[in-house]
RNA sequence: GGCCCGUUCGUCUAUCGGUUAGGACACCAGGUUUUCAACCUGGGAAGAGGGGUUCGACUCCCCUACGGGCUGCCA
């Protein structure tokens, strides 16, 4: 752990444009988690003409199912991060896989072990009880080919048991782990199938990856996978390995802490865009930024801004900051988005009536809400229909002098100029002609216009509802 | 057990040997006000503990504590 940046290798390999990848498996829902990881690397490329590539790790045939895959695409294209060409099945690559393991044995890097898990197994056991390292060492590693039994083995990597392994990690530092920690994994199974650890291995380098931003749960992977590369004379990427995010008590992120699953923000209501600036801010920082947009987040993220300690979720923080997100969104876009959210939240669609009134209020809501039932709840008042019926606090407001205050203003209004300002004026005079602060007429007013005590501004509200539709829901109220 | 990584306000973080340790969210108190939100002003709030190195450590080194990861023919 020294000095960054000075010996960060942050722009190796030097001369080739950028090519990052997010690698998920496919045993579950994209994980919030997950989900920043693929924004790092999703980043990273962006702001730097890269390309992002995405793999699908599902050589575990036990555990991955397509609906994973498909919650997978699912999310990231929820979070808007689109990634170049098409997925990549890692388990459709077995071949080349193997084929690189056999190329490994060739070379003398790799080996042919026929122990069995059970001596495996006895190995360690004994290990563990006499206090050793468990770390198995094969008898096969340098046995003579006349004893090779005729029987399927396992291929080993042939690891140096001297000297020691230096990971340059781009966040972490200069890591440096002894090659007696590390034992001779095995590449190829015995049944012909590919590890993880060597398909990782192959498939960023053939797929070109130059930089592997990655969950800090695989530094020490990191060290071994080097050695293959190695072994075969590759160039090791740029690694950059991140904390992982924590739920708010500090403890690993899971279940009871609620949203895990990048699909549960969504219908929970956060727009995507304020989703990627949080996420983004947690565990990295540009000086001061706090809220920005998607291409000044792609001009300032860098590796040297990564964090190097797991951070808490903050669901305030988060709902802040979505808040700005919405405020400053297109309306377009958003009555869009808001779309999207009311179909994974399982909400009725809305008609074409109310959607046209939303659209017309949402330059007032978007200033005050934080998320999209925020927003739906405050936008109450334009999507229903006469006659709006008052909650209790309501009813209250609508006593017999209020209703004939409103009754008055009703005949202000029919001539009224339907500005903001001359809403104000005319609202104001009614106020002052009955001898009443503004705010004791706005409070019937809110009740016959929303039905609630808790609304827009006043004159606001009649600008979205326009005229007629303000006339009639005073006259419902004043009876 | 062994190895690796981490530890600044409640939370996210800035600081890359010299600062009254800065910002943001949250919180509290005022202000504005047409309810809510927003906004403005102010406030409380931090370097895990202990040793070094140094004229000077949050910053560099060591130890301890706590948290996390790895230690599979899982990914």
């Amino acid at each position: 752990m020294t000095d960054r940046p000075a010996d960060r290798p942050a722009d190796r390999p030097a001369d080739r444009p950028v090519v990052t990848r997010f690698a998920p498996s496919p045993t579950g829902d994209l994980h919030i988690g997950g989900g920043r990881t693929a924004l790092f690397n999703w980043l990273f490329a962006r702001g730097r003409g890269g390309r992002f590539l995405l793999r699908i790790e599902d050589t575990d045939r036990e555990r991955s199912t397509p609906e994973a895959t498909q919650a997978i695409l699912t999310g990231l294209a929820w979070l808007g991060l689109d990634w170049d060409g098409e997925a990549v099945s890692q388990f459709a690559r077995r071949d080349r896989h193997a084929e690189v393991a056999r190329e490994m044995l060739a070379r003398g890097a790799a080996y042919r072990c026929w122990s069995t898990p059970a001596e495996i197994e006895a190995f360690r056991e004994a290990a563990r009880a006499e206090g050793r390292s468990t770390l198995f060492h094969s008898p096969w590693r340098d046995a003579d080919p006349a004893t090779w039994p005729d029987a399927p083995h396992a291929i080993r990597m042939k690891a140096p048991r001297t000297g020691e392994t230096v990971v340059e990690d781009a966040v972490q530092g200069r890591v440096v782990i002894r090659n007696d920690q590390l034992d001779d994994m095995v590449v190829l199974r015995s049944d012909g199938t590919p590890v993880y650890m060597l398909a990782v291995v192959v498939d960023d380098h053939d797929m070109g990856v130059t930089h592997v931003i990655r969950g800090d749960d695989h530094l020490n992977n990191a060290a071994r996978q080097q050695m293959v590369y190695d072994a075969m004379g590759w160039e090791v990427p740029v690694w950059a390995h991140i904390p992982l995010i924590h739920g708010p008590d500090g403890k690993k992120l899971s279940k009871r802490h609620g949203a895990t699953a990048v699909g549960d923000y969504q219908a929970q209501g956060y727009p995507a865009a304020g989703m990627r600036n949080y996420l983004a801010r947690l565990g990295w920082s540009h000086g001061d930024a706090e809220v920005f947009t998607d291409a000044q987040a792609r001009e300032w993220f860098d590796l040297s801004g990564i964090g190097r300690s797991p951070a808490r979720l903050d669901f305030k923080k988060l709902e802040h900051i979505c808040g700005r997100h919405i405020a400053m969104a297109d309306d377009a876009a958003l009555l869009q988005e808001l779309a999207g959210y009311m179909t994974a939240a399982g909400l009725p669609a809305l008609m074409a009536g109310q959607r046209d009134h939303l659209s017309r209020a949402l330059p007032v809501l978007k200033e005050r809400a934080k998320t999209f039932p925020e927003l739906l709840d405050k936008a109450r008042f334009a999507l229903v229909t006469r006659p709006v019926v008052p909650d209790a606090a309501a009813a209250s407001a609508l006593d017999t002098v209020s209703r004939g205050i409103l009754k008055s203003l009703t005949l202000h209004l029919q001539s009224a100029s339907w500005t903001k300002e001359a809403l104000d004026a005319t609202l104001s005079a009614a106020a002052a002609e009955h001898g009443i602060g503004f705010g004791k007429l706005a409070a019937p007013l809110r009740a016959a216009l929303a039905g609630r005590t808790v609304t827009p501004g006043v004159a606001e509200m009649m600008q979205v509802l326009g005229r007629d539709e303000t006339l009639a829901r005073l006259g419902d109220a004043a009876g």
